[in-house]
DNA sequence: TATAATTAAATTGCTTACAATCCAATTAAA
DNA sequence: TTTAATTGGATTGTAAGCAATTTAATTATA
């Protein structure tokens, strides 16, 4: 309970002091949205390591897996679209994944250009030992459901803001 | 204004369609916290690109220089720390900002084990031109103050946990 | 049909990030 | 003091991740 006035300075810190009239504040480290999501993102991931090690899955690999879970048989470019990843990062991935038995890879007969990646049983039994895996985070993260699904939605949004610029800003 | 119901299925959703029991709709990528902040993080680092480009940084070599901004004239280690950064990416980081001008990296004589970094001139002058970049950006992101300072309390939060998290579970 | 434009995936090169290790300097313990 | 433990940075190896390019397949256009 020493948090109030504690290590963070306060979000709308001025930071005034010196001689011009530049606010400097939103430069801030504890002001940038970004910075904080960078942390976030990152210490999180580090704490799927421990989870994923003995299933010789990284969090990239955890992804890939949870979107076929929801949809089987898509293609990399339609997995890249759902995970924010380009070819340049599945493709050696989803190698490596086939190489560990969790996926299929199989170049679509009708239109060559594509390849359709699907689960194998393995990677379908997999899931079940994820089924664990959220409680353990939510629980290391002691966060609420009411509270984490506030931030989500939060967070969603941002992402929805983020592609209507993606497909605008084309200058 | 076609979100409400839109591409997003809704937090909740349970997936029960199965056979089993098993409650998979933690396991769903639009359930997931890490995922959306990854995905945040990556995307709005992107963002950053156009910006920072004119004068040869990176998103991690302005969060550096915002850091000594705020403080300037602290060793290697104090910088990981305000940054979540370890040395085997500040090392090479700061010896680049130190030969692109921004930065002087000083060896302590007291205690050689230590190195301060501060800021030049140069250091120093570019924080006037990324006085800039918030409102671009935040523009970007179509988000209000009163919002954006919701989301930063949720995140700071979140990271107060994870640090606590990191002091303890030393298994 | 021949040619151009588009598309999906793969490849290449480069940067960031971290774990693990190493090394030198300092501090603590014997 | 000598030896042991700790500390701060640097180094090494490996894994993402992305931009840019390439290749092959498909589709559109002349």
């Amino acid at each position: 309970m020493k948090s109030s006035s504690g290590d963070h300075p306060p979000l709308n810190n001025t930071d005034n002091s010196s001689l011009d009239h530049s606010d400097y504040s939103l430069l801030m480290l504890d002001n940038q949205l970004c910075f904080s999501l960078y942390v976030c993102s990152k210490e999180i991931i580090k704490k799927y390591k421990p989870l994923l090690d003995p299933y010789g899955l990284t969090y990239t690999g955890y992804i890939i897996l949870m979107a076929l879970w929801e949809k089987d048989n898509v293609t990399v470019k339609e997995l890249g679209t759902r995970l924010y990843l380009d070819s340049g990062t599945l493709t050696p991935m989803l190698k490596k994944l086939e190489v560990q038995g969790y996926i299929k890879r199989i170049r679509s007969s009708t239109d060559e250009r594509n390849v359709f990646i699907h689960l194998t049983e393995k990677g379908r039994e997999f899931r079940e030992e994820a089924l664990q895996f959220p409680k353990e985070l939510m629980c290391t993260l002691d966060l609420t459901p009411e509270y984490a699904g506030g931030l989500l939605q939060a967070l969603h949004q941002m992402m929805q803001k983020l592609e209507v610029e993606e497909s605008q800003g084309k200058d």
